[in-house]
DNA sequence: AACACCGCCTGAGCGC
DNA sequence: TGCGCTCAGGCGGTGT
């Protein structure tokens, strides 16, 4: 499940084999993982009321929305989303499009002769001129897909609703981002209007760094909580890029490449086997309608500092 | 305003 | 072997 250090593993291994690559031809096997300017918020896959009660049919999306033309110049991520921009030699045009991969969304650099298919659900094939021939936008569940974006400001107004990146997010910024929610700070950090990048994995992972209880109250977190919280989440995405992300099921980077964090997470998917650090058996529970794992003897429910024992006698 | 909750979607894993 | 069920979860939309 791409979240940061997965997108941002993606992004590095398309910025390896994409960059100055030209766009010759594009695909579109499902309009619907489109989202247009001109569609429905959400776009069409997403809206009920636009499948349902269309008040008009979807626009055509041209090649050039896509990129065909274009030069592919730089790949920016924001949180879990990825923008490509290219740039059009003669007339010094630029365009972009932006990419979340959702669930199970993959972009796959591929040689000429793996077209995919409609089965394996590649739903958009870009052909590029080169060696290695094709990038494909890869959806089985659809959570994904890919915003029509047109010039690097309507890349800025599309991201303009995310907060802070979470592989830079200061202690700070995490403490003004928190001083008035009263939810759990784990609902807050999955919140990507918060902190841009942090998902459910990752979110067990720094708060166990960070000894904190998900079911906190998020205003609660004291300064020191969020000196720790800061470097849990930090520390946890670095070590995570380091490792190529994490694969539970079906992630792999542009280059087809496995992740191989999931081997050190140190409580998701490990509800009920012993705590990496005090040996409690951790639990398990839904936190912020999400699957929830910590530790209850060594992450702790509240931010005052532990009395110490009193003396004997 | 802040937050909870729903539904989208498919494939894996499980019990029978 | 195969069927039906549950679960996984990012995130936009809707309800409170």
């Amino acid at each position: 499940m791409p979240e940061l250090p997965e997108v941002e593993c993606v992004r590095r291994s398309l910025e390896r084999g994409l960059i100055g690559r030209t766009v010759r031809a594009v695909e579109v096997r499902r309009r619907d993982v489109i989202t247009a300017p001109g569609d429905p918020p959400g776009g069409f896959a997403r809206s009920r009321a636009a499948r349902n009660h269309p008040v008009r049919p979807p626009a055509p999306v041209t090649p050039a929305d896509l990129l065909v033309g274009f030069t592919i110049e730089r790949i920016d991520r924001l949180g879990k989303q990825l923008a490509i921009h290219g740039v059009d030699a003669r007339p010094g045009r630029r365009s972009a499009i932006v990419v979340h991969l959702g669930m199970t969304g993959q972009l796959l650099l591929e040689g000429p002769s793996s077209a995919g298919s409609q089965a394996d659900h590649s739903h958009i094939v870009w052909t590029l001129d080169g060696p290695s021939g094709l990038l494909i936008f890869r959806d089985p569940r659809r959570f994904g897909g890919v915003r029509l974006a047109l010039n690097a400001e309507a890349v800025d107004r599309l991201w303009a609703d995310l907060g802070p990146d979470a592989l830079d997010i200061t202690a700070d910024e995490l403490r003004s981002a928190l001083r008035s929610a009263r939810r759990p700070i784990k609902s807050a950090l999955l919140d990507q209007s918060v902190l841009a990048g942090v998902g459910n994995i990752y979110a067990d992972e720094a708060l166990w760094r960070a000894r904190i209880a998900p079911g906190r109250p998020a205003r609660g977190l004291s300064v020191d909580d969020c000196e720790r919280l800061a470097a849990g989440i930090r520390g946890v995405l670095r070590e995570a890029i380091d490792s190529g992300g994490s694969t539970i099921r079906d992630y792999v980077d542009g280059s087809g490449r496995a992740g191989s964090f999931q081997l050190r997470h140190a409580v998701y998917g490990r509800a009920g086997l012993p705590c990496p650090r005090c040996g409690r058996r951790l639990a398990s529970a839904v936190v912020a309608q999400r699957t929830t794992v910590w530790c209850r003897a060594c992450q702790r429910a509240s931010s005052r500092t532990r009395k110490k024992q009193a003396p004997r006698r």
